[in-house]
DNA sequence: TTTTCATATTGACAGGTATCAATGTGTGGG
DNA sequence: CCCACACATTGATACCTGTCAATATGAAAA
């Protein structure tokens, strides 16, 4: 079960995550989440939606927009507690995104 | 002189390079690139762009915009031999491209 | 329940993109 | 000089994208 199976790349995926990383936006944000500043105090659950609007110039729904778009590629998990979104960075995608790159694309 | 400056990230350059990393096909020149199928003997010149054509099912305008943008992007080298383009991967940029992602952005 | 707050969705719009047919531009061969 | 070849550029077209104002949704507060 341990055997390495030969890391599969479905060019679809990888795709899409490379066009969530193609916009200067949402690299900001994911730049942003790598360390949380954030309205709350625990930091752990990431960012708000908010939070994320506060330091970017740009409206509401066009962060929200951004979040869906990075959300969808799987490089950001998000979480809703109450009537707020949590955003986090999928570190385990984003590694092997970059390992893909390097070694296979 | 040696200190370890630390690299810069433009936003603007790396998120044309993840642009030029968002299209199914150019994924697939990259890949085709990195070992070169090519009519002509010496393969350390890479492949030429009727070569990039006759494996994928575009027509040849259509290789050209996709080979302009992944030339633009820094992420492929292009050099003109009499009338052929001898296009090869950038290893340099491709590397330094993972690391950025896996380590700053 | 009514209000308020956080976020998502919709609609509209300007600009970008992938594609191909047609045409232009050099280069080498005859 | 002329033709054939390899590639680039242009123009047209359909589709996609980033943005915002307006509106909807859903949860907490009053």
């Amino acid at each position: 079960m341990a055997i390495a199976t030969k890391p599969k790349i479905d060019t679809q995926v990888v795709s899409a995550q490379f066009k969530a990383l193609a916009d200067p936006n949402r690299l900001r944000i994911l730049a942003m989440l790598r360390e949380p500043v954030c309205c709350a105090l625990d930091l752990d659950k990431g960012m708000c939606a908010c939070d994320i609007e506060s330091q970017l110039k740009l409206s509401q729904p066009t962060i929200s927009h951004h979040m869906r778009i990075l959300r969808e590629s799987g490089l950001v998990d998000a979480e809703k507690i109450g009537s707020w979104m949590w955003y986090r960075r999928n570190e385990k995608a984003l590694r092997e995104l970059a390992h893909a790159l390097e070694r296979q694309l």
